[in-house]
DNA sequence: AAGACGAAAGTGGTTGA
DNA sequence: TCAACAACTTTCGTCTT
């Protein structure tokens, strides 16, 4: 992995890159380029904000890993059949560690509730792939899904269901939300129950998240539709503004996200700097129909007091 | 033909009694 | 639990370039 790691800006070739581990991504400081979305976060699992915090938290060994059941804190028994000293055991001893090894094995997943997380902690790693989720999402998700199994939250409920509300609610703590139906489209359930999941979970295990606002999607949005890097700052300014006029209350973030994206690429196409985007295109990439952009497009205009108009270079 | 526009009817979620 | 409601979607016909 380190060989491949990016020094260099594959678009305008700067050097000032920034690598964002809770997102999962290494924007280029100049441009404003995406240049990888799905890096491994290497980053600590715990903080420590003072020394105490520190010394309590401090522990030997690998790092604990949320996404193993017994968070990769077992024991394991050695394979190589040698005592301390590295010579061979005797026929007795090693067919005792034979059957120690069998029945230690048998024993790591032997609960139902260590069945049920075992098979919940693949499909979290399954969608966490298809997602493109850095490490720490997918750590506080198998940790929310914890949570879940000890509130008893679990029964009655599938476990694709919980595992994908946990795999939107980390997210969204995160600060990095994915659609109801993006991460439908990952699960094997569907979206109504992933959001009915999602809101019990909030309920019982206190999660707070903050409601999504329509910057959290400028970036991914953009890139997807490989808009000049403008837009994105652009789309931003008219977000703010309409936030600062309390536009936004009650509308779908994601359809104002992709509203402003539209009149920030029509602004630039003006300006003779970039490619606009059709209201078609910005749509599909936001999850909402072209019917809301437009709604969305002429009321911040109105708002506003933007002037631009789709002009297509006949 | 592609893209933008808008009307009308339908859907799903929230709210308040 | 139910009805009212706003936001959003679906569908489709029309207009513009």
């Amino acid at each position: 992995m380190d060989e491949e790691h990016i020094v260099k800006c594959s678009e305008c070739l700067s050097r000032s890159l920034e690598w964002d581990g809770t997102r999962g991504e290494t924007i280029c400081l100049d441009c404003g380029l995406v240049l990888a979305e799905n890096e491994i976060d290497l980053g600590p699992v715990w903080r420590a904000y003072s020394f105490e915090d520190a010394d309590r938290k401090a522990h030997t060994g690998a790092p604990m890993n949320e996404m193993v059941h017994d968070r990769g804190l077992s024991t394991d028994i050695g394979w190589q059949d040698r005592d301390y000293s590295g010579s061979p055991l005797s026929r007795r001893t090693r067919s005792q560690y034979y059957r120690m090894r069998k029945w230690h094995k048998r024993a790591r997943v032997t609960t139902s509730r260590d069945r049920n997380l075992t098979v919940a902690l693949q499909e979290l790693n399954r969608m966490g792939s298809q997602l493109e989720l850095a490490k720490s999402i997918r750590e506080n998700a198998a940790r929310y899904y914890r949570h879940s199994i000890a509130e008893n939250l679990i029964r009655g409920r599938s476990i694709e269901g919980v595992t994908a509300a946990c795999v939107y609610l980390s997210c969204r703590e995160a600060g990095v939300p994915r659609t109801l139906r993006e991460v439908a489209e990952a699960a094997r359930t569907g979206r109504k129950e992933i959001g009915r999941i999602a809101r019990f979970l909030m309920r019982r295990l206190k999660i707070r998240v903050e409601v999504p606002r329509p910057e959290m999607y400028t970036q991914r949005f953009c890139s997807d539709l490989e808009l000049c890097p403008a837009v994105i700052g652009r789309a931003n300014e008219i977000i703010q503004q309409c936030e600062e006029f309390e536009h936004d209350s009650g509308k779908g973030p994601t359809g104002i996200c992709a509203s402003a994206i539209y009149i920030a690429s029509l602004e630039m196409e003006a300006q003779g700097v970039g490619r606009r985007c059709t209201q078609r295109d910005i749509a599909e990439a936001a999850g909402v129909t072209e019917v809301t952009v437009r709604n969305r497009y002429k009321d911040i205009c109105a708002l506003l007091n933007i002037n631009v108009s789709p002009t297509r270079s006949s």
